[in-house]
DNA sequence: ATATAGATCTCGTCA
DNA sequence: TGACGAGGTCTATAT
């Protein structure tokens, strides 16, 4: 495609508050919170209706140039290809892309606004083991399932027979160092709020599987590991695998 | 466009290994790690040469919905409509995409590989203070700039004038509990592993800022601040700036 | 394969 | 607006 051709219809598209995608050869200078620099190769551009602009490469899942929605959009004539400049005032970065040459173009006003429904992550583990705390122990009574009070950001609270406050600490995958620090921390926190030695404050870590170094860190602090599995893994993709091998 | 004529087109693509591009009018239902389901509206769908699903709302940076390179990919035909049925099977999970309407569709053959070059990411801001270690203090004798050892995953390691070992962990934005707490963690180690005191060890938090909370905890914990901006941070878009401002 | 931490992380949520 | 943590996080690197 011509880019005179290319650029009118860019701007028409733009005019109509249309989303955009192209696939182009091009050079890519970014700059901002990191400097980067892609030579010239075949990509796909995306601009969407809130001036989000996305490069892809051909391979890989993320693009690797972007700019985030709200981001100033233009492009201009050089002499011999075009320059599509996009900068984005909030973050305080620019997108400079050099266009030698347009392969295809696309453009169409889209209708959406739809939010998406989303079970099996973190928060419906903690709602599980409030529901089921016999998952945990059989000693464990749950009190709340809160993550943002003044004790901090604690997936389960509860209490044992003995009087120890409780506190669980959810991971849908492997458990690692990081994560037993984040236990410590919230252990720590609740023993200096409540007033209460360390002791009476038992920390569980509470996912399918936990790293050697972060089981042995647990150990030595006096915390517990739980294998908890997240609710609807694998169970639910077995099933339906099952179903669809019928079809 | 018309369904089935869509359909050829896509075929046609995938067998030329062509990546593809289409606007669509679509209801998709994933299932994998967790389970998610979005109901009909326009989105922009794009399948990569390796096999990559994107599918993107016309707002927003991130894609609602995609699937990993190397998923298997099919379109099949059903009573009224299309359903683009997408599995990945070292991960498990699914895309069921049910297509009620397209209307644009686009592909081409795409030749790239290019590496992005980049700079200005915590490795730059730890050569930086490696290099200019005055940056964090006169005393600061810098010995290695190594994230792969036994001592850990340590930003910058050295020593100061009273044969204290000196940590250093950067961060180019905002330090946060978390970020103390992974300092904390390295110094704990290190003490431990060299039997040294606590004491002997000082742990620097080097980031442009630092949030009041975690600098609570960082001095409680004997530990530093030090403001370092990560390199080529603002300053060069203030340079480019004026002379962009120029043309 | 597992482990660990960065990311131009992004995104939601709450004080 | 800042702070904090999750994410279908992803990606790179070292063991």
């Amino acid at each position: 495609m011509e880019l005179v051709e290319f650029k009118v219809k860019f701007q028409e598209s733009i005019a109509r508050n249309e989303s955009i995608v192209f696939f182009c050869s091009c050079e890519i200078a970014y700059s901002g919170r990191a400097e980067a620099f892609l030579a010239r190769g075949d990509r796909i551009i995306v601009v969407k209706a809130d001036n989000t602009l996305l490069i892809h490469q051909p391979e890989g899942g993320n693009p690797i140039n972007y700019m985030r929605p709200g981001s100033k959009i233009e492009l201009q004539q050089l002499d011999s290809h075009l320059l599509l400049k996009a900068q984005n005032l909030d973050s305080k970065d620019y997108i400079d892309m050099q266009i030698f040459r347009v392969y295809s173009f696309m453009s169409h006003k889209l209708e959406d606004g739809i939010k998406q429904e989303l079970a099996g992550n973190e928060k419906d583990m903690s709602d599980m083991i409030k529901d089921h705390p016999e998952i945990i122990s059989p000693e464990f009574k749950p009190l709340s399932r809160e993550e943002h009070t003044k004790f901090g950001f604690i997936d389960v609270f509860g209490h044992d027979k003995k009087g120890n406050i409780v506190i669980v600490e959810c991971k849908r995958y492997t458990a690692s160092l990081q994560c037993v620090t984040q236990l410590r921390r919230y252990v720590e926190k609740i023993s200096e709020l409540k007033g209460l030695p360390l002791e009476r404050v038992k920390g569980i870590m509470a996912s399918p599987s936990i790293s050697t170094n972060a089981l042995d860190m647990l150990k030595k602090w006096g915390f517990e590991w739980k294998q908890v599995n997240p609710p609807k893994r694998l169970e639910r993709y077995n099933r339906d695998q099952k179903t669809l091998s019928v079809f």
